[in-house]
DNA sequence: GAATAACCAGACCCGTAGTCTCGATATTCG
DNA sequence: CGAATATCGAGACTACGGGTCTGGTTATTC
């Protein structure tokens, strides 16, 4: 058995929790260390104590508090099934999870580290699902069996990451079919069966 | 006549010319005034006289290194045209460029001014020639007339921009060609004329 | 030659990331 | 119980960067 005091848990948790609040509300500027420890009644200490730098904690709030946020449906109209999926990707991004996953793109542009982290702990796993969910359309004759899968991720993602990223137009769940509809014509298999 | 020492257009030249150059070049982390000045071989306060800020003189040697760089041929062949512009766009983006505008991207994400004067002073300008290019292909029978404008030119850009912002994979020029094919069939008149 | 405004150099202020110190509090082991 | 260990909160401290201010100098106009 480890001696000493035990690590409370409830202050890593009440952590991740302000920091969530603090950078997902929108609140212009950059939410300081010093902020983040107040609000969770935490000494600074204690947040370097578990986590090496500010942005490693706030990645991790972004990914802890949104585990389970984009579930991929599994029907086999699969072009139903993208729109559902891109409607909860929406709604993601227009909650205070659209503003955490900001802050950390803007880290990532000046920080090769966070960047790696980033793609690997949020951006992946969904990529990976959604990839593994046009496999499954092709294998099903619903897909032309001559896509370019990443080129086709990057096109049904992509108007999503642009509008939360540069923020020239807002995002509304009308674009997931939109979106889908645009690039359909360019993904069914024209010859199904 | 205005009384007084001339302003130094060479000095501000300069700072210009290290700004593009110290940030573009891939140095990882950002790059600070002090070190602009130094680079320049000016003082820190001639800077400030003329810009307000750091991301300001950012913007500022973005936009004015980046003036001519991203034509748009206009030919009858649309599609070729979107290629060609792509592959420019591609090859900016790959450049020490790229680096500046995923700079000035970072910055925008925490300080909506930046956002503004951003999407006004580069991003607007080359997707109202984007969508132009659209229109002409409209009124030439080329493009179909239902389409979404804004959504054809988020499908259009935002793969791009993902690869330049999350650079989960690299991007060749190869990707104009790609993009183009996988989004034309849900773009071009079937019925042309 | 006086007034003006830019220039360089560098001190200075302030806020923030991250470290260090210290005294207090838990926990385990003997 | 008491020694050892590891956490905790509070806050001082360092390093550094954005931005301001001062002062002495130089160019320009009247």
């Amino acid at each position: 058995m480890p001696r000493g005091r035990k690590r409370d848990e409830n202050a890593q948790k009440r952590v991740l929790d302000s920091t969530f609040e603090l950078v997902g509300s929108g609140t212009p500027g950059k939410v300081s260390i010093n902020e983040i420890a107040a609000a969770a009644d935490v000494a600074k200490q204690t947040i370097y104590r578990w986590w090496p730098s500010r942005t490693a904690v706030i990645l991790d709030a972004l990914v802890v508090g949104t585990m389970k946020a984009t579930p991929f449906p599994e029907t086999n109209d699969i072009k139903a099934d993208f729109e559902a999926h891109l409607r909860t990707v929406i709604r993601l991004f227009n909650s205070p999870t659209g503003q955490i996953v900001r802050e950390m793109l803007a880290e990532a542009q000046t920080d090769a580290t966070i960047g790696d982290e980033f793609r690997t702990r949020f951006w992946q796993p969904r990529r990976d699902l959604s990839r593994a969910r046009l496999e499954r359309g092709v294998e099903l004759g619903l897909i032309r069996n001559d896509i370019d899968y990443e080129i086709v991720l990057d096109a049904i993602y992509g108007p999503l990451w642009t509008r939360l990223t540069i923020g020239h137009l807002p995002l509304t769940s009308a674009h997931a079919t939109k979106i889908t509809a645009a690039l359909w014509p360019g993904i069914a298999d024209p010859n199904p069966g």
